[in-house]
DNA sequence: CTGAAAGCGCTTACAG
DNA sequence: CTGAAAGCGCTTACAG
């Protein structure tokens, strides 16, 4: 294997003034550097991480700990994240968990182990705010991002508001017609997205409708509940013409059920989800939803996990308008953002 | 930090003794043992990776060399492998490969990196044949296994034969009295997945059906392609009455293109797919697919590439019979395998 | 079955 | 701007 020392001979310096290149440090002379990098270039040397880390108390590795689920949402992060980490020069350690076992990530004998000695743990939904994994993170002394969390505590925090661009989405409804507006609201209180909730209910109140409690149905997140809630609603005596989920795999459930209860997508019901999936660009009518910039608040989450300042950052939703809400019968042929 | 000596101080034995323990050597008295393993437990002693990879020339650690794309057929593996990891007390370092960019993974600046010195690493599809990333693993003499992979060369292959399902497939097809049945295809011919096209093909032929090559139409796993293949497909003098596409992806751009044409799915067209995505399901009518066994080849893989037995492994394909071919009008409502 | 020595490939202070 | 010493937390041989 290739050593810093083979390097140092090759180029005719000290081996640490090899060191010194590789950790980018001012006190060098431009020609040793060169001459440094060189040697690298025509070794293929690649400093041993463990090695770093031992010696430097410095791992370039970032942990992210996310759960064994099957929702685009999780995937686009961890995708995200990883190339975010390359980009950086940091490396992607995954924990994923079984949250289906129901296993307690910090109890269990499948607890989360940090010996790989993570520089930072990146925690994201619905790890966010959970206590017991930020207790012992926090215990470990490890710095810690929380995506899309709601609660106080240690770590930073990067919160969403999706309130806005959700008053801006049923504005769009309201726009269409819509006075009857049913909701699959998250089941779980502690969510970011509860933020929709209040979006939802303050756009009906700006248009001068008194949220319906009937029409606030709960879902988990999954395509089942958010069928489950479709036929809750369109069993109403008097039924929505249009249905906000809280998520596109509830939204689809929605659609679904909708389709199968022999209703006309947006004609008879229109339909809007949130997250902008990939697969709310695969059905017919394609889904109007609301992206959300997942790549950016990975990359924001790892600049934040290392401690690097990250410039032009803005967490900007935008509307996705399309055929399930507007009756527009054109395919989405983009391909999804990341 | 809680140390091997700090074990060893608590438990009142030499650290040396803490190292056989962690590392199941045998050489070591029952009580001895139970000593150890009780302060390890009480101090929440975690070994450092870093040390015991320095030392020991073995990091606990496998990469997994992954595309940045939406599928979820990657997000799948990539999830499975990490949980694998951990069942198997290793690590997963994810490598995400920006294929858009059409950088070179060997050669440009962002070229992958094994500074993490894995023990192993894992390829999969596009990867599992890239005659550059083989290359340079094995001059790294790492220990690969490619998921997927067509051709020989290096590393142990996982390989997948989808000839004999996709005959199933087609037989249901055919029972349901298609006789004009239509193929998205793959455009790559360096795929696994070019074994569904001969068994398409030999499912015909056993039916006494010459294959006819205007019926063949290619694509490139993506829904865009899929609703394309449709479009030419259906403006066929002779239109096919089922189409079956190589991936679902594909699958549901075809429906999404027959449904905005005016066809009814499944009464106009039937349409069929592969994987059992979790989007598979979220249509309506639901998609009639292939479940592939992804997280039985994760675990196998995890376990070729760390040199253990993994017993009863099958990779047992299983048609999942839905609306889009037979007309079955409820809802798929179960959680997607993983 | 148990222990003391050497060393893995680097970085961190500390000199010059 | 550059170098020699010490040490990070472990495992690998080698003794006993």
């Amino acid at each position: 294997m290739t050593t810093i020392r083979d390097v140092a001979r090759h180029a005719g310096v000290s081996f640490k003034t090899v060191s010194r290149v590789i950790n980018g440090e001012p006190a060098v002379r431009k020609e040793m550097r060169e001459r440094v990098q060189v040697a690298i270039r025509e070794l293929g040397y690649q400093p041993t991480l463990a090695a770093r880390q031992l010696a430097g108390h410095k791992s370039y590795i970032i942990s992210l700990i996310a759960p064994r689920v099957a929702a685009s949402y999780i995937a686009r992060i961890m995708i995200a994240t990883a190339a975010e980490c390359r980009a950086v020069g940091y490396h992607l350690n995954m924990e994923v968990i079984d949250v289906a076992h129901d296993r307690d990530p910090v109890e269990s004998d499948d607890k989360v182990s940090f010996s790989v000695k993570p520089d930072a743990v990146i925690l994201i939904p619905p790890f966010a705010d959970h206590a017991g994994l930020i207790g012992q993170i926090e215990s470990e002394g490890l710095p810690l991002v929380r995506i899309a969390a709601v609660g106080g505590g240690y770590g930073t925090r990067l919160a969403v508001n999706d309130e806005n661009i959700t008053v801006a989405l049923i504005e769009h409804l309201l726009e269409l017609g819509h006075r009857r507006i049913g909701i699959v609201a998250p089941a779980s209180p502690k969510l970011a997205s509860q933020t929709r909730v209040l979006g939802y209910r303050r756009a009906l109140l700006a248009a001068g409708i008194t949220p319906d409690p009937a029409l606030e149905v709960r879902g988990d997140f999954t395509f089942a509940s958010g069928a489950a809630a479709a036929t809750q609603l369109m069993a109403l005596p008097q039924r929505p013409t249009a249905i906000f989920a809280a998520s596109d795999d509830m939204a689809l459930g929605v659609m679904a059920e909708a389709q199968r209860l022999g209703y006309r997508i947006p004609d008879d019901l229109a339909v809007a989800g949130f997250d902008d999936s990939p697969q709310s660009r695969l059905v017919y009518p394609a889904l109007t939803t609301v992206f959300q910039p997942i790549a950016e608040m990975a990359r924001a989450a790892v600049h934040a996990a290392i401690g690097r300042e990250l410039e032009n950052f803005h967490v900007r939703h935008e509307l996705r308008l399309r055929g399930s809400t507007t009756g527009d019968r054109s395919l989405c042929l983009s391909q999804a953002d990341f």
